[in-house]
DNA sequence: CGCGAACTACGAACGTCTTCGTTGACTCTA
DNA sequence: TAGAGTCAACGAAGACGTTCGTAGTTCGCG
């Protein structure tokens, strides 16, 4: 059976979540195709055995009705980056998003819109509270 | 030889950088315990075990002028949060540094003060800019 | 029908991570 | 000085992650 809880996708599971959310969904052709795109030489067989990996383990749902099989995310990207992040606060933050959100900051420039649009999730957040 | 980077710490490595993190530096038997009053049972040999691995990869250096060595980071806290954070943004983010800070604000509560923290952080973002 | 192309499934190889038992050295003390 | 306690080093086992070759199936077409 599928685990109860998504695990957290592997370095090479991510790299086709990230592909799968640039398609919306796709077969193993194409997300082999779009990878390919991308950075390294990746057999198409290595990509078919990780979604079988991944469909296993709830990451992605396929669809079979077709005989080239449809792999789409179950959750989210959202939702899985959510959890990722959630993940890393527990494990080097010790739970504090505040410096989280420094060193994220620090990391990369945004732009002076994206910085915006962050101060509005402040107020959002502080407004709700009370 | 040691590697030249700094490979990105695994999971158990993570959890005694924490540790280490915490106390500032200390033996194994010190690390040991503190790693007990957190969660899970794990014994005295495996965290020297990773200790020594970790001094192999650079993670940690290692005083060995006493009988027990001491261990502390090699790397700061905020350095090594600042390369884990940059490594899930490529990962799972595009690159998108807004898009991680509004995940993460979502994820916690921050207090009211956390969250001034960050306006100030935003304002000095942008004060720098211009 | 018969052939080649495209597809899934399977298994194996290899590396890394994590864990701990065992061994041998040093140290303190009765 | 002998024994108990503490320590580092090593090796090996088992789980997991990543890669790909091979085999077998299905489809389309000449």
């Amino acid at each position: 059976m599928t685990p109860k809880v998504t695990p957290r996708p592997t370095d090479a599971e991510l790299a086709i979540l990230r592909t799968i959310w640039k398609l919306g969904a796709g077969t193993v052709r194409e997300i082999h195709d779009e990878l390919l795109a991308d950075q390294p030489k990746i057999g198409y067989t290595t990509v078919l055995k990780l979604l079988q990996i991944m469909t296993e383990k709830g990451l992605v749902v396929r669809d079979e009705s077709q005989r080239a099989h449809v792999y789409a995310p179950k959750e989210s990207e959202e939702s899985t980056q959510r959890r990722l992040v959630r993940d890393l606060l527990d494990r080097a933050f010790a739970g504090s998003a505040t410096a989280l959100v420094m060193q994220a900051l620090s990391t990369r420039k945004a732009s002076s819109e994206e910085l915006a649009e962050i101060r509005e999730m402040l107020d959002t957040i502080e407004g709700e509270r009370s």
